[in-house]
DNA sequence: TCCAGTTATCGTCGTTATGACGATAAATCT
DNA sequence: AGATTTATCGTCATAACGACGATAACTGGA
């Protein structure tokens, strides 16, 4: 029912809140940031914040994330996640919030440009099973940006995103296995890798910094999806089900 | 910053909207309600409406649903499909609108329960390049909807949402060749269909309603992700694949 | 009744993709 | 120099897929 005014209707504020992924030391790490005022005061939440009013969604997005990271829209991947309206997910007032994910490599670059007092990255292994939980909602959307991640990364060349913008394999394989958590045959994955049109851009240049024998370096290919996918193998812990429903 | 007053902000008004897409007449179409008052007064555009104070998003776009439609959460799959808030998409005031997928079969439900005078299912087809453009920006959501029907029934059984409960295999065959636009081999798809385990779950019935030989009478499987998937051909159009030589 | 038409279903063949894993290459470390 | 480490290439068996021939089981008409 469109047709009424809009402004007839109860306000509601709509706020961005961002799943900053990056891989450190080998393990997944998103971007939290230490709450400091009520609701939720001193507890771990993902960053975000209120739309201005001329900006659209994906610039408030944008501009969230360099005011937090310091990062700009050209070193990391960003996309529309999913959006969260329960009622009452915000104590103050009605209040939905349009999540993003994005995706950076483990740039040196220093944690804040940062307006947020404390801020760090924290490996989402140790946020399971943890009894500090989350702010908000946001466990919930961790959880739907971490699935995002690992299915996104099956029939995109994504997982190049967690990599610096000149890459091994083996680099790429890493990312893999650790956003799957599972290993992977690393020649299986060279050939995959290698032989899959559009995946990765051969620049002529070798490393040793991973040791051993000299290994090519690659830029990220020119295809957004990978034909066929990477199969993560299934996880056949339980298949549930789903009835259609909303 | 979640830690200033969220009334302090600029009030915006929160709308779902619906692209509930369904195959009639061998055509993919999508339901559309004409507009009674400005803007747009008297254009076609997608079904939709304010969320209530107390009712969480997927209950917004059910409740809509129900309201253009007649059809329940039971009959219909719906899922979030992407949020909107361009700054000017609506004329009268900023409106931030939660945009909902639904795939329906081809009920013989009333078009309407229905508050909206004149709905009704335009095939798809007839909105490309058509100079009768829809309302506000759902042109945009309506190819993303599209996109993201497409793609999804790539990966999962949902392409039975769009046949009645109990369907044949060469009716799901349809659904995907006219959701695709493409032809598939009759044979190939019959034996990709019934190996894919969780696919399809049989009933035991046949029925003749397709002509000629009696057809297997199938439900849809448990599976919700198909493993492996199936594949829809390359889209050649202009997937930039420049290797050189590689 | 019998045959033509229609759709369903099964099977075959060659090609491609994949998982398991052996072997070699080219660097660093001791 | 030899051990160690990582990269990369190859082989083999199996699974999945595209093209397509063949057969089965119904319906509608001659």
């Amino acid at each position: 029912m469109k047709d009424y005014d809009p402004s007839r209707y109860p306000a509601v504020a709509v706020t961005v809140d961002l799943v900053v992924l990056t891989i450190r030391d080998d393990e997944l790490c998103v971007l939290l940031v230490r709450r400091g005022e009520a609701p939720f005061k001193g507890q771990w939440a993902l960053p975000g914040g209120f739309i201005q009013p001329a900006e659209d969604l994906d610039e408030a997005a944008a501009r969230e994330l360099h005011e937090e990271t310091g990062l700009s829209p050209q070193d990391v991947y960003v996309e529309q996640l999913a959006t969260y309206g329960a009622p009452r997910r915000d104590p103050r007032m009605r209040v939905v919030s349009v999540a993003y994910l994005a995706l950076a490599p483990d740039l040196p670059a220093p944690q804040s440009g940062s307006d947020a007092a404390d801020a760090r990255w924290t490996p989402v292994a140790s946020l399971l099973g943890r009894n500090r939980r989350l702010a908000f909602d946001h466990e919930l959307i961790l959880n739907d940006g971490l699935e995002r991640a690992r299915s996104k990364i099956e029939y995109t060349s994504l997982a190049a995103a967690f990599c610096s913008a000149e890459f091994t394999v083996a680099e790429l394989r890493r990312v893999y296995e650790i956003v799957w958590g599972i290993t992977i045959d690393a020649r299986n994955f060279h050939r995959k890798a290698t032989k899959t049109i559009g995946f990765l851009e051969p620049t002529g240049m070798t490393t040793t910094r991973d040791g051993g024998r000299p290994a090519q370096l690659y830029r990220r290919g020119s295809a957004e999806l990978l034909s066929p996918p990477l199969v993560r193998p299934a996880d056949h812990a339980h298949q549930t089900n789903d009835q259609p429903g909303a």
